[in-house]
This record gives C-alpha cells, structure tokens and sequence, in this order.
DNA sequence: GCAAAATTTGAATGGTCATTCAACTTTTTT
DNA sequence: AAAAAAGTTGAATGACCATTCAAATTTTGC
C-alpha cells in the first residue's frame, strides 16, 4: 500500500493529460488545462512528474504500452506467419486504442517528436519493434516483404490521420477494412 | 511594380516559416525565429500578415497551392480515368512538394488543424477536392470505389508521415512506389 | 528633388506559463 | 496519538512571446 496514491495519481494525471491533448491540442496545452481535468494543481503534476516534458514522456509511454499490450494478447492465440501478421495489425486498431482521444494524440505525437527527445527516443523503439515484427511475418509470405511492410505501414499510419481528422470509423471496423486490406496487399 | 517588395516578402517570409517550423516544430515556433531565418524582425512579420495565425494560414495556403499545381500539370497530360488517377497520386510526391521540410510541417499542419480554424478550414477544402477526385478516376476501375480511395488516401498520408519521421526515399522513388501500390491495389 | 507612401525595427506592453517554494493538510508509521 | 512522511496548493519568480507603436529609413510617384 506503500505507493497506492502516487501510482493513481500518476494514472489519472496521464489519463487527463491525453484528454486534454484532445481537447486543446499539444501546441496550446498548459500544466493547469491538464490539473483542470481532475482537478489538480499544476503545481502537483510537477511534484509527481518534475516537468511537463517528463508528463507528455509518461503518457507517451502509456500509449505505446496499450499497443504492447494489445499485440501480445492477440499473438497468443496467432499461428503461422500470416495470422501473426494479421495479429500486429488488428493490435493497432485494438477497441482500447483505437479512440478519438487516443488518435488524435498520437498524431500530435508525431508531429512533436523530432522536437523532444523524450518522445523521439519511445518512437524510435517503437517503431524498430514493429518494423522488426511485421519483416519477420512478411519474409515467408511475399516476393518483396520490405515493399510489402512499407506500404502496410504507411496504410495504418494514414488511418490514424484520417481517425485524428475527424471521421472516426470504430475499432471494429477499421479492424475489419485493415484486414481485407491485408489480404489484398499480399494478393488476394 | 507597386506591389512588388510587398509580395516579395510575403513570399520570402512564408518559405522561412517553413524552414522554421522544419527547425523547431510547430508547437515551439516563434515569430523571431522565423524573422531570423531571412534577416527580418518578428515587427516586420506582424506588419505583414497581422497576426502569426495568419502567417501560418498563409504559409498553408502556400503548401495546397504547391499540391493543387502540381496536380493540374500533370492531368493536362491524363487521358483517361487510370491515367488521371496516376497524375493525382504522382503530384502528392512531386519533387516541388515532397522534400524534408515540407512534409515535417505538414505533418505539424495535419496534427495542429483541428484546434486552429484558419488551417482547418483549408485542410477541409482540399480533402475534399482530393476525395471527389480520387472518386470520379476510382468510380469507373473498380467495384468498391470508395474501399479503394479510402486505402489510397490513407496509403499517401501514411508516406507523408513516414517521411516526416526522418527516412525520406526521395521524391521520385516515392512516386515509383506510389504507382505499383495503386497498380496492386487495383488488381494489377 | 521632394513630398507622400511604404517599409522597418527597437523598445514598450500586457499576458501567459513552467517551475519553485514555503506553508498547510492528510496519510502512514511506530 | 505523536512524529514522520507524503501529498497539495497559492502565491511568487523568472522567462518568454505576440502585438503595438512611435520614430527612423527607404522607396515611389510626380
């Protein structure tokens, strides 16, 4: 019990923090916009988090960690390359990721991160994690499993733009498109 | 010639907040450093454009022009519905548009549109001149047209991030990669 | 060449914001 | 229940920035 409030404050604080993204958008949030949220102080975001450069790390890491998530609970029951590969890209279109909150930051993300290293360093690992993940499906499927994997990428990337701009599809059937998309990219 | 110095520095302090906001980010732009990058002062800039919202709706502005010749070029050589569906795609990577600064603030543009009015409003116009593009060349090649553009349009904005993020492939390159992904997508 | 218009900027102005800190309250430990 | 530790915030602090403005300089029209 040792650390029960700092952990759910630390929670709620990432929580408001993507909220608040959403809502006023990364370039024009404030420590106070986010304290609102829950009704903190902005003075007790930096007691628990030192900066708002190490809040906007942690909730960075927050998003990167659903995805995590979300890609092993569907490797499990995976079999065969193909179905592993259809596993990472149903992950990145999971119900707990897929919001229009949580699209919408992680455009602003993005955009931010060639700025910060903080968030620069998370996309990086990110990034080489899934890029290695999807070469390894692809090389038994396909000719040109580099050219396969780029295409695959740029699709999901632009989905999520497309989510951030406004016509959100739903989880289910972005899920549901991104696989026939799949399927046809690997030629029906 | 009466206008001659006023558009020249319109046009010199539009590309500098390019360069700048390709620096520094969006979120972290300033006028003095946009001044800085041709010699100008953040007085000067305000005396131009009234505003830094304007500037960078104007700068905005700038980019869909870029695009929207881009495209005209290339369809006055498009003879039917493939061909002018190539011409749409080939000028989202043309060599004018698609370099490292610009795809970076356009990325920075899509991720901050949605809280800025002035950029959203031009980020509304052209989605929307795209869409009924893609539509009119899709309409009569494929069975699900509208599957078909969704996928493409993701498939082009997902190249632009990627882009953004650091490895760029070079324009051409990107073009080549562009026409054998639409090539597949329409069933070779 | 000269007056008027346009351009340019240094120096205010007013506002915002992250961060710090001292004081206060709540929770935990013993 | 007392002391210690953790949590909380209002009010400084110091920095930064867009915008304004008056004064100076340059360009243009005639």
């Amino acid at each position: 019990m040792r650390k029960r409030i700092r952990d759910i404050r630390h929670d709620e604080l990432v929580e408001a923090t993507i909220q608040a993204i959403h809502k006023t958008g990364y370039a024009g949030i404030t420590l106070a916009m986010i304290g609102d949220e829950v009704g903190a102080s902005a003075a007790s975001i930096n007691y628990y988090f030192g900066s708002k450069e190490k809040l906007m790390g942690a909730t960075m890491q927050r998003l990167l960690a659903l995805l995590h998530a979300a890609h092993l609970e569907r490797l499990a029951t995976a079999e065969g390359p193909r179905a592993r590969l259809d596993a990472l890209v149903a992950a990145n279109f999971d119900d707990r990721l897929f919001t229009p909150a949580q699209c919408s930051v992680w455009v602003q993300f993005w955009a931010a991160a060639p700025y910060a290293p903080d968030l620069a360093r998370l996309q990086r690992i990110n990034r080489a994690r899934v890029r290695s993940h999807a070469r390894a499906c692809l090389v038994p499927l396909v000719p040109q499993p580099e050219e396969a994997r780029r295409a695959l990428q740029a699709y999901m990337d632009g989905v999520w733009v497309a989510a951030a701009q406004g016509g959100a599809p739903g989880a289910a059937e972005a899920r549901a498109k991104a696989t026939s998309f799949t399927a046809r990219l690997l030629g029906d």
